[in-house]
Formats: C-alpha cells, sequence, structure tokens
DNA sequence: TTCCATGTTCCGCA
DNA sequence: TTGCGGAACATGGA
C-alpha cells in the first residue's frame, strides 16, 4: 500500500514521535526483515544512538541515528503492508494504515525509546526491508531510483526530459521507480484517470497536452493525499480512488468501472473517460 | 477453500 | 538493448 504520500506521512511521524530520542533497545520478531543486518549487529547500529533526522526518496524512508561523531542510516521500506505505530503508557498511535484494533500485529522490529516509549515497525506480508546504510548520499549515487515525484527540482521540464526517451505503456512508466521515484499502483491509475489518459497508451502517442497534465496530477494527487495525511477519504469525491472495486461507477461519467491487469497490476480506469 | 492483494525483482522471450 | 509477461516472495482477508 505505502507509495510516496504514505511513505512521507511515515516520515513526518518519525519527526512528532521519535526524532531527538535515544535507542535503548531493540527487538527483532522476525528476522527475515532485515536486509543485511543479523538482529544483532542491528542492536550494535542503533543501541545508544540518537534519532537526529529523516530523508525520504520515493517510497523509500531513511532515518539518521547518531552518537557523538559516529552517523548512519536506516532504511526502511514498507513492502505492501508496512506501517509504523508508537505508544507510551498513556496512548498509541497508529499511523497510516493500522487498525487499532489490530496494532499488536505483525510488529517485526521495536525500538525501545529513551523516554520510555516504544516505536514499532509493522510488516504483515514481509515484502518490507530494515536495512543499515553508512553513507547515504553514495547510496542515493548508486540507487537505480530515479528522482523524487514531490522533489520540487523534479519540475515540468525535468518531467518531460524524462518521458520523452521512453517507449513503454504510460501506466508502466509511471510505476517504474528508475523513471520516477515514489509512484505505485493506486496513484499511477489516478493520475491517468485525471488526465483522461487511457493506461495502455504509449508515452510516445501522448500529446504534450498530455504529458504536462500528468506531471501537474502526479504533482496534485500527490501532495493532496500528503496534506490529507494519507487518509484516502479525505480526498476529492471526484477521485476515482474511491472506487476500487467491483461494479463501481466513474465518478465523471458514471459509467461501471472497467478493471484490468495492466503491467502486472490490477488497474481501474473509466473506460468512457480514458479512451485507447 | 481458493483467490487476490496497493511492491520489487528476476527470468525468459521477442 | 528494450519491452513486457509471468512468477516468486510471505501472509492473511474476503
Amino acid at each position: 500500500m505505502p507509495e510516496l504520500p504514505e511513505v512521507e506521512v511515515f516520515r513526518q511521524f518519525v519527526v512528532r514521535y521519535v526524532q531527538g530520542k535515544r535507542i535503548d533497545a531493540v527487538t527483532v520478531n522476525n528476522p527475515k526483515i532485515l536486509q543485511g543486518p543479523s538482529p544483532q549487529g542491528l542492536q550494535k547500529a542503533t543501541i545508544g544512538y540518537t534519532v537526529s533526522d529523516t530523508e525520504r526518496r520515493g517510497k523509500q524512508l531513511f532515518v539518521k541515528l547518531t552518537q557523538g561523531k559516529k552517523a548512519h542510516w536506516l532504511l526502511f521500506h514498507f513492502g505492501m503492508t508496512g506501517y509504523f505505530s508508537w505508544f507510551d503508557d498513556k496512548q498509541t498511535i497508529v499511523n497510516a494504515y493500522g487498525d487499532p484494533k489490530r496494532k499488536q500485529n505483525h510488529i517485526r522490529v521495536q525500538f525501545d525509546l529513551d523516554d520510555g516509549s516504544h516505536w514499532t515497525f509493522h510488516e504483515q506480508r514481509m515484502f518490507g526491508k530494515l536495512a543499515v546504510i553508512d553513507d547515504l548520499k553514495s547510496y542515493l549515487a548508486e540507487a537505480d531510483l530515479g528522482p523524487d515525484a514531490l522533489d520540487p527540482a523534479f519540475n515540468e521540464k525535468a518531467f518531460l526530459e524524462r518521458l520523452k526517451s521512453l517507449k513503454g505503456q504510460i501506466k508502466p512508466v509511471l510505476m517504474n521507480q528508475s523513471v520516477i521515484a515514489g509512484i505505485g499502483n493506486v496513484y499511477a491509475d489516478e493520475m491517468l484517470f485525471q488526465c483522461k489518459i487511457h493506461p495502455e497508451r504509449r508515452v510516445t502517442d501522448l500529446s504534450p497536452a498530455d504529458l504536462k497534465c500528468l506531471y501537474k496530477q502526479m504533482k496534485d494527487v500527490l501532495q493532496k493525499t500528503v496534506d490529507c495525511n494519507a487518509d484516502r477519504d479525505c480526498l476529492p469525491k471526484s477521485y476515482l480512488i474511491h472506487d476500487r472495486h467491483p461494479k463501481a461507477k466513474c465518478p465523471k461519467s458514471n459509467t461501471p468501472v472497467s478493471i484490468k491487469t495492466i503491467g502486472g497490476r490490477t488497474t481501474y480506469f473509466c473506460p468512457a473517460c480514458q479512451v485507447l
């Protein structure tokens, strides 16, 4: 589930509830979530360190840990079902996706903080990961990741430049993290719907107006979702995101929504608004 | 019980 | 080389 907006909300969550606190203990309930370090290695990399900063690129979240002059980063990827929660003696805050009634489920890693509170990483399906990164700059330089979709430096000109040499269907291109980082299945569908572009159209067949619309909607859809704190119910009624189920009807044309596998993912679109 | 899932990666084929 | 379909990964809800 977590695409760029959700991961941005997770980042803000860390800033609000975790940043500035020292990690006193770590519990790894399922070592498979760790990519690289052993549970002991993770303990060594975190215990005694203070959470001092955060970064995000696409769907990847980086959390900086500092102890004196020593510093490194934790990398979180949330797969399809990952999220954070935080709790102390008085309250529990479940972030973005967790069902408060089931908040104790699927805790893969728990960090105990120096103020007595606890920060937990949940990941039901184990597609997510947690890694330790020594040098964030070189990691990002070597990672096969495109520019972050919401990075202000990724402007219209850069967007058009990036897409102009590509040939495939537009939807898989939008979801390709090495082209643009952060767009997943749901928000790709939404921006295509808002621009009335069929998801199977070729990038090379799109008009300049189509591409400019996609740029605008990429920013709008993602930013609106961040502003909604990733609560999809808060998004405009005119969004197709509310109609991702069989028998749903297009919010603009009232046409039954089509469901088709495109680029390997379940795709929702309006066959009347989005013509091939 | 079977099918499906919002992410990523790898393999094989054209 | 590029594009693309399919499978695999692990888990549980419908």
